[in-house]
DNA sequence: AGCTGTGCCGAACGATCGTTCGGTGGGTAC
DNA sequence: GTACCCACCGAACGATCGTTCGGCACAGCT
């Protein structure tokens, strides 16, 4: 997590006295997504988190206004990915069908490359009035699918036999099982893009 | 250590004061998990737990041992409920797809029977060395389904173009997102056992 | 030279955590 | 009666939490 810290140290940019790379807002931020992915928000202390970025507690909080605002950014950078997946062309036009492989496709990419984020994004309890703001924000992302979900059923195309609200919450719950166990170092995203649509649109079976 | 207690009802058996039902072991973990479900493990404190059962803080540790003790109990009701479906005679019996589709069917019966226990160990992070024990166990099943998706796409009976490795952590991953909005009030079991099975093994298109 | 702003730190704050302990009151056994 | 048991409680323990504060070292500017 340090290395890219003494590289340029001929140039001083802002103030820091033995490196070159100044603390943004956004590396404490990923230096704490990192961390809450591994241990969980609550047992991670702000201890650990300015013992990761290596400096002390009490250097951490110049930079950061609390462990909420670390949160709070995550967080946001998690809903910005899949919303931006749902405001892409081809998630717009064309048939039903076509529309929701396309968001499927593209949110495992996000899932994929977003990983600390999403996956804090998922593990909400919604104990504090961030978590139920992001809460709600997630489900308006999920509404959305369903509502496509529905239209895809509606237009023939979908197994009529299933409700779509279950359909689409099994959808859902495929796609987000990912952060599970996807580690960007064992699989390539477009084999993972691959099975997943193969695995929700076809089926397990057949060949 | 305290099974003793409940099972000789008529005759005033502890001491209890205000009502007959004395608080057992059990049932203070059935307790505990409801309000890990709700808010978290980390973020629940052993003041929720006693005032949910409606006693004080110091009387709640005279029927527990402490609050490591809880996870672990919850936890084991949860891994009992899901290897004790692998042990079944259609588990292990007949061609892989049958026994795949079985203990698919079975997994999604205890998730939402158990739910509380069964989503206690899903959200596990691997902190304490109680958790780590349970994660193993955890994983133990998921091989032993895995072992069975590889023989399935071996026999010719899955789609041989995806990953036999990721097509069994995408099944579990559906199964178990089921935690993630499945309340026993809204949808019937039988209904979801359906959904499910329709779901994963004929694909989320067709009709 | 002196002044100022800033990155960084040690020490401590009050709050809350899980846990322990001494005691109390009412029931049972003798 | 009296001795004992046990569910229950109030109060406090040490530890750790997130956060704050005062000060130190050093770079840029005048």
């Amino acid at each position: 997590m340090s290395a890219a810290r003494e590289d340029r140290a001929t140039r001083r940019p802002g103030r820091r006295t033995t490196n070159g790379e100044p603390y943004t807002l956004g590396s404490l931020i990923e230096v704490a997504a990192l961390a809450f992915l591994e241990r969980g928000y609550d047992a991670t202390s702000m201890e650990d988190l300015s013992r990761a970025a290596g400096i002390t507690k009490s250097s951490f909080y110049h930079h950061v206004s609390g462990k909420e605002a670390l949160l709070r950014g995550a967080l946001d950078r998690a809903l910005d990915g899949l919303f931006g997946v749902l405001a892409e062309p081809a998630a717009l036009e064309g048939p039903p069908v076509a529309r929701l492989r396309h968001i499927v496709r593209r949110q495992v990419e996000v899932l994929a490359t977003e990983l600390p984020y999403v996956t804090l994004l998922l593990r909400l309890r919604g104990n504090t009035e961030t978590e139920r703001w992001a809460l709600g924000r997630r489900r308006e992302f999920d509404q959305a699918v369903a509502a496509l979900v529905r239209e895809a059923t509606e237009a023939g195309a979908a197994r009529p036999e299933v409700d779509p609200v279950v359909a689409a919450r099994l959808l859902s719950g495929t796609v987000n099982s990912l952060i599970e166990w996807y580690r960007p170092d064992r699989v390539a995203v477009a084999d993972l893009v691959d099975a997943v649509e193969r695995q929700v649109f076809d089926g397990l079976l057949g060949g």
